[in-house]
DNA sequence: ATGAAAGCGCTAACAC
DNA sequence: GTGTTAGCGCTTTCAT
């Protein structure tokens, strides 16, 4: 705590500023004093006062990263992959968890703007919860926002995400193709845009193939536990094939009906989405649809460091290509 | 960003330093121009400058957390529940993963002292690395720091975690009561304290129960491939229980076993370790040992505080009892 | 090439 | 009860 810049000037017999314009690289000071004092001051474990720092400079350095949960795999690699493309921007990132609440997520934006992070990247919440308040709050804070992973149909934000309608078209689209033509999909609550976008995809497919059936339940939930209890009031033989729109309720679906029995992909196929580990970790790998979550971290980082640098309010939107990922489970 | 204390205390005819008291709830104040105030700065959407508020008060509020990983759902589940704990307490949370990487975890401890956090929970990475140099570094700076999950064998840091070897003892009990006497333990490297206590306390419990056999397999990492892969070369014939050090290493063992057309527990016994999801998303639900994970996050923010309260350097050490967690693989 | 001094936005004595 | 003022530790003109 102790040791400031005072400390430093002192013990080098120069003055504050002399160590200040030093330690910054600046080309006014002589290279030869500009070594002796960063000698002197890492031998006298000097670090800067940040709060000090960013009081004058009104940069924080700081990146807000909010997501709606970190035991969900699928935000957990996200959050890993951004906080490894920040490692190199010199800035620091900051993670807070909405726990799929919007009202912690409300809470979490406005702490976040009251910490000046220069931007912030937002994972929303997962239910239905279109034009929060907070949205205008972020708008008048001029904090430049992405929306990554999902996103509120509203204009004026940014936001980077995979291309869950296309990626569950061509799910459909191959499950047709390998003959399946009674298929039955497991979803969430409506009004999410990340799963309204594969409901509506795989509406969408059905209606262009013709299938025989497509069926969809909205779960309460898209949580494992959710899918394997309702896996008994649902009349599997009526289907063929299975879809579920995260690898988690997937396996849940595959563990439940094997376990009474039914071989999977012979008496019914299964398939997930997102492509996280969950479809590995099946005894049979399951077939699913990968979203590009590096891609979008990386992408995400991008463009907030761009954003960062424009000087007029602009919005960027990218859209990523999903990968039908075939396994044995189909 | 604009509008300071300054703007407020013009519009509503008072001093800086009335704001300032009355912002901050002092007594000294009249109640009715505090109202005034406050009601004044929230409709100009004042927020204090964190950064000039901390220059003078030489406290950031901040409390850092540090984990290997956070795909691993073990560190997750803990984030969490660090997360809610410290939301109540006026402090916020600031999360850097390491990605179990020695010098990761250095940088992030030297950024966590120039942030002057005022407190620092440490998971420390889970690769041989007693006594890194930053050690010094944290003592010198004199910011409360606690293990949790594991910890370093060094005198003067406070730590909170689960009692490993308790917890495994009682699994080898339990498991050679159910007349499984020839086990073999898989393991990670050695060097970690909280996966050299699983397997000392394994090697103890078998001495102590004179089990036929014991043996212990060292891989290279405590990961579903690294099972999985390892199965293949694994003389499963030769043993009736096979325990793992974590849930997700079980999983990956079962998978493979009954790939090989085992069965568990019949043919095999099988057990893991942590109570995470792994060991319940598994087609026959897992035996493993329960690690109180909301009771660490609870103990460590809670002695987070209260070191912060203490004016004298003290060290607490909080041991958490395991539970052992039967389920139908042995 | 270096130093003096002002000021970032806030809090806390101390005066009134 | 409220205002005045002096910093907190740093950066950055502006002089020298």
């Amino acid at each position: 705590m102790a040791v400031g810049i005072k400390d430093v000037a002192r013990a080098a017999n120069v003055s504050e500023a002399t160590v200040s314009l030093a330690l910054n690289g600046s080309p006014l000071v002589n290279e030869q004093t500009r070594q002796r004092i960063i000698k002197i001051a890492q031998s006298m474990n000097y670090t800067p006062n940040p709060y000090a720092r960013q009081l004058v400079l009104k940069r924080s350095g700081v990146i807000g990263l909010v997501v709606p949960s970190i035991e969900n795999y699928y935000y957990a690699t996200f959050v890993k992959h951004v906080n490894r493309a920040i490692r190199s921007t010199g800035y620091r990132l900051t993670i807070s968890i909405s726990e799929n609440d919007p009202e912690n997520e409300a809470k979490i934006i406005q702490e976040m703007i009251n910490n000046r992070v220069e931007a912030l990247l937002l994972a929303p919440v997962n239910i239905p919860n279109d034009q929060p308040d907070y949205l205008s709050l972020l708008i008048d804070s001029e904090i430049p926002t992405i929306f990554v992973t999902s996103r509120y149909l509203v204009d004026g934000f940014s936001c980077v995400m995979c291309d869950l309608f296309g990626g569950m078209k061509t799910l459909i689209y191959y499950l047709n193709n390998r003959g399946y033509n009674n298929t039955l999909l497991l979803t969430g609550p409506q009004g999410s845009y990340a799963l309204d976008q594969r409901t509506e995809a795989a509406l969408t497919a059905a209606k262009q193939l013709n299938l025989t059936r497509l069926d969809v339940v909205n779960l309460p939930d898209v949580t494992y536990e959710a899918v394997y209890e309702s896996m008994e009031y649902i009349k599997t033989d009526e289907y063929d094939a299975l879809v579920c729109v995260n690898d988690m309720m997937a396996l849940a679906a595959y563990n439940s009906l094997t376990m009474r029995g039914l071989k999977v992909p012979q008496d019914i196929a299964i398939a997930g989405f997102d492509d996280v580990i969950f479809s590995q970790i099946s005894p049979i790998p399951l077939t699913t649809v990968a979203q590009d979550i590096e891609g979008m971290a990386k992408t995400a980082t991008e463009s907030a460091l761009s954003l960062l640098q424009a000087k007029t309010a602009t919005t960027l939107e990218s859209i990523l290509p999903c990968k039908l990922v075939i396994r044995k489970s189909t």
